[in-house]
RNA sequence: GGUGCUUUGGCCGAGCGGUUAGGCACAGGUCUGCAAAACCUGCUACAGCAGUUCGAUUCUGCUAGGCACCUCCA
């Protein structure tokens, strides 16, 4: 199997990826809290997690992939003050808690659907676990590290400090994390500011509680991830995944209840996704920058300048690495627009390539043109080998290359995407030289790149291609007859007709190019 | 204030101690009835200052800007 490499961001360093039960890999990544439309920001764990899983199971992994739902106990302020985001919305809304939930939860499915995020093995809700939960609290208070004041359930930091180190993975010690913590006067149950709540005691006309020995009350929002992560990948896992900003405190206090509880963090590698930016500033509510992926895709905020479809978003984030702040911008999802475009543009190229050489499509059921429908996990090539030995040239073998090599270190798709481009260029060359003159197995090498790669790892697909279906098949058709009208009109010399037939065709969002092999036509 | 990250050409965005990232935009050329596409060529940058080094955009230090987390956030 070829090495991976990945981020641990306890560790500061690229790792090997070992797992630590051979060809299986166990994954969590915290998943939306359910209180709101799924917006740009969700869009970049969803695909950086989504492109991970299938680069593993095209290495061929096993993957079992938790990606859970908080619909409880995420709080909207400080611990103390705050409201459960979910009743919140749930009084806004006049709304049961319930249905607050149902309703994003949809909705971010939707959205993760539209960009080709397949869903995870398991998406546990936090609703679902209050008695695992409840446990969790338990054994921590059983191991001395937590305390009960007023109906309420605290971890003491404190204490375990002492026995263990909290802040390992933010980097902080305890003094700083008080440096930064805000003083409330009075109301506040905790011994330490930085306490944090493990058990909630409800105020009464709090919306979702439930029955415990201590409270009715709600769970604290860190418990759930320790407690769905233990119950479907084991006490110990491989990789556990989220954004940046839940560094701290959610995944600190996670390897605390953790390291409290059983011993052991759980985690073997921790990863972490970097954010989006729009104007160089995170996006939030507050600042007013704040684009749901629905409006993208329709174009309907007013920062857009035009919609953008869900593979530009796609391809978009895929420019660059996960670890990086990506800079949201009009000129740059233009870019990506044009950029996607291209590359769908040299694999119809490629198919015609191959047909004319006699190269058989490799394909795993007959997919044809229709790459798109290229199941979540499976690929065509089955064993990625450590090297390509299989008769191609030496520039693509070197793109090959480079492409696998890019995303084996720390899944960098940016230079694989650069990669992709290369073998683009490939294939315009290719087209423009004699037929005959490409190897054929430079042009079978480039199918399966193309459909392993660009449509099964990079998870993109021909959204002109894949949208409509039979329609657009009855519209090729139409199309050869028009052009065939022309072509008549052009061998007469009766440039007329011809232009007329382009520019009708223009203002219909059709474009049409002469080629030497005659024209070619798409969609503007 | 504390912790960490970052500063790359017109824009986005990789990367690295010595070799072209890539995309978009732009300019010239080939092709073409015209156009578009494609191809070829050009534009070749790494915040500033100092240091380490045979050699630094890449390492170190300082200066200046930016960002994130420390409050909910993907």
């Amino acid at each position: 199997m070829r090495e991976l490499y990945i981020t641990d961001t306890l560790s500061r360093k690229k790792e090997l990826f070992e797992p630590i039960n051979p060809g299986k890999v166990g994954l969590y990544v915290c998943g939306p809290t359910v209180y709101g439309d799924a917006h740009l920001g969700h869009a970049r764990p969803g695909i950086t997690y989504d492109t991970l899983v299938r680069l593993m199971q095209h290495l061929g992994y096993k993957v079992r992939y938790v990606r859970n739902i908080t619909d409880v106990g995420h709080l909207v302020g400080d611990a103390d003050e705050g409201e459960d985001k979910i009743s919140k919305k749930a009084k806004l809304e006049q709304l049961e808690p319930m249905e607050v939930v149902q309703k994003y939860t949809l909705a971010y499915h939707e959205a993760m659907r539209s960009l080709n995020v397949a869903p995870p093995s398991i998406e546990p809700r936090a609703s679902a676990h209050i008695i695992e939960q409840e446990e969790l609290v338990k054994k921590i208070l059983d191991a001395g590290y937590a305390y009960e004041s007023n109906g309420s359930i605290y971890f003491d930091v404190e204490k375990y400090n002492r026995d263990h180190r909290y802040g390992v993975l933010s980097g902080r010690t305890l003094d700083d994390t008080l440096e930064g913590t805000r003083k409330l006067d009075g109301q506040d149950d905790k011994k330490a500011a930085y306490d944090f709540a493990l058990w909630k005691k409800a105020a009464p006309e709090h919306l979702m509680k439930w029955p415990s020995p201590w409270s009715e009350g709600f769970p604290g929002w860190h418990l759930e991830c320790s407690v769905m992560s233990e119950k479907y990948l084991g006490r110990q896992f491989d990789i556990h995944g989220g954004g940046m900003d839940l560094m701290f405190p959610h995944h600190e206090c996670e390897i605390a209840q953790n390291t409290a509880s059983r011993g052991t963090s759980g985690v073997k590698y921790w990863m972490h996704n970097n954010m989006i930016t729009i104007n160089g500033k995170k996006m939030g509510k507050s600042l007013g920058n704040f684009i749901t992926l629905s409006e993208l895709f329709n174009g309907t905020h007013p920062l857009l300048e035009q919609a953008y479809s869900p593979m530009t978003v796609r391809f978009f984030i895929l420019q660059a690495h996960y670890r990086s702040t990506l800079d949201f911008s009009n000129e740059a999802l233009q870019a990506a627009e044009k950029a996607l475009k291209k590359v769908m543009q040299a694999y119809k190229d490629l198919l015609s390539l191959c047909k004319a050489a006699g190269v058989g499509h490799i394909v795993k059921g007959d997919r044809g043109h229709e790459a798109s429908a290229l199941e979540y996990g499976e690929f065509i090539t089955d064993i990625v080998p450590d090297k390509f030995e299989d008769g191609c040239s030496a520039q693509v073998n070197a793109i090959r290359e480079s492409i696998y090599s890019a995303l084996c270190d720390d899944l960098n798709t940016a230079v694989a995407l650069s990669g992709i481009f290369e073998a683009v260029k490939f294939i315009n060359t290719a087209k423009t030289a004699k037929p005959g003159q490409t190897k054929a197995a430079d042009l079978e090498a480039l199918l399966r790149l193309f459909d392993d790669i660009v449509f099964g790892v990079l998870g993109l697909k021909d959204e002109e291609a894949s949208e409509g279906g039979k329609s657009l098949a009855v519209i090729d058709g139409l199309m050869g007859m028009v052009l065939e009208e022309r072509k008549a009109a052009k061998a007469a010399k009766d440039w007329a007709t011809s232009d007329k037939i382009r520019d009708n065709l223009k203002a219909l969002g059709i474009a049409v190019k002469d080629t030497k092999d005659g024209a070619e036509w798409s969609f503007e």
